[in-house]
DNA sequence: ACTGAAAGCAAGTACCCACTTGCGAGCAAG
DNA sequence: CTTGCTCGCAAGTGGGTACTTGCTTTCAGT
């Protein structure tokens, strides 16, 4: 309440930077967005520049909340739950994206800001991989060779990244529903690395006792 | 040589528009760039507008060269000679796509051009799966479900597609060398779609009948 | 009712932008 | 030598943009 203009302005300009970029994102529009007079943003955040820092600090600040399991129990539905709540994340930060993304060369800290979602979802997919591995999900691998799981890790995500910024306007490349793509792309991640539908018990048990013996060691950088 | 002029600006408006967008793509940096008062932009295209319009409809006419082909003889290097050079042509288009994509609300035009070229691809890629089906590549496909072959070749779009726009900005993504990854999303492609290594003997013969029952497709058996 | 902080409003400053105009230099063809 | 074409150069126009200043209004806390 106390700070009803502050917070409607960080949204407006939000918005407006997401639809025109920091060029078109003009002090006057963005008070317009708000409802709010031009010079109230000078006062509150003092420059155009520090405004859309804070703005797109807040906006970076969103976590998805969908977590995957140390202990996996039905990797299919678990990979698509937590692969449709990223999936949805990113769509919903669409434009901004894109926009911190075209700026990248002129103003590298909105990247590495627009980087950090999809690289914390990247290391929760590589853990989960290795609790995978750990509990005798993936088989003997017989066909797997060695850099394709981190692979199958980079190309599952950008599946869902590529998906979701431009399933919009690629319609062609899209032909399915959302949701049926998703599906598809986790059943093929997980052909691809060689997990079953059931984990093998002898793994499962050899495992369990590695885990045992040096818990904290245990072979996490293997892949 | 009669139009040197106009190259060096149409070269010129494409650097800076890569680099600054629209709406940074001045005039004056244009000219700068290209070596040239700045009247004889507009003296030569009349607006910026056209200029720019010209500069990307000349961009966007390149076509990667690589082919696939209609007879898969070695799926796996097929596809990444494929994969590579479209990843390739992909990535050194790289700051301009990306300014098309982000200015996909604002100048719907821009980017219907930046989608031509993965379109196409993606059209290509389903092609060559049609023939690899045909020609008994594929087996059994006893776990595959319905729309998994076409999620698989959105996949794989997808994810060379991101390979190559985000790879240098986010490093952490991306563990492997180019090549690594490519290899690694063409096999995790092919298993997806259950490729094995050789085509199996029975499709063939099947489906050497199917298309001797109606031969108006062109298929090239070489026997 | 009084005070002070925050907001609105109008105007102004200094710059950048796309685009125009007028003029003179080079240069090739008749 | 003249004609015609293109280019460079200098200056200017109208509009947008970030940001400032001075003044008035609103309104909550005392």
């Amino acid at each position: 309440m106390i700070d009803d203009h502050r917070q409607r302005i960080l949204h407006a300009a939000a918005r407006v930077y997401a639809q025109h970029g920091w060029r078109g994102a003009t002090t006057r529009r963005i008070a317009e967005e708000a409802g709010v007079n031009e010079v109230t943003i000078f006062r509150q955040f003092g420059s155009k520049g520090a405004l859309l820092e804070v703005a797109m600090r807040e906006c970076a600040r969103i976590e998805h909340a969908a977590v995957l399991p140390q202990q996996p129990v039905h990797p299919e539905r678990e990979l698509f739950q937590w692969v449709h709540a990223h999936h949805a994340s990113l769509a919903s930060m669409r434009d901004i994206v894109r926009q911190m993304m075209s700026e990248a060369s002129e103003r590298p800290e909105t990247a590495m800001c627009a980087a950090e979602g999809p690289s914390g979802a990247f290391a929760q997919l590589r853990q989960y991989v290795v609790h995978l591995r750990r509990h005798g999900w993936m088989g003997e691998q017989v066909e797997t060779r060695p850099g394709d799981v981190r692979g199958a890790v980079t190309m599952l995500m950008g599946a869902v990244f590529a998906d979701a910024m431009n399933r919009e306007i690629m319609p062609a490349m899209f032909p399915q529903p959302v949701d049926d793509s998703l599906h598809a792309y986790v059943r093929i991640f997980l052909r691809g690395i060689g997990v079953a539908s059931a984990p093998s018990p002898t793994a499962t048990r050899t495992v369990r006792r590695s885990n045992v013996a040096n818990s904290n060691t245990s072979h996490t950088t293997s892949e």
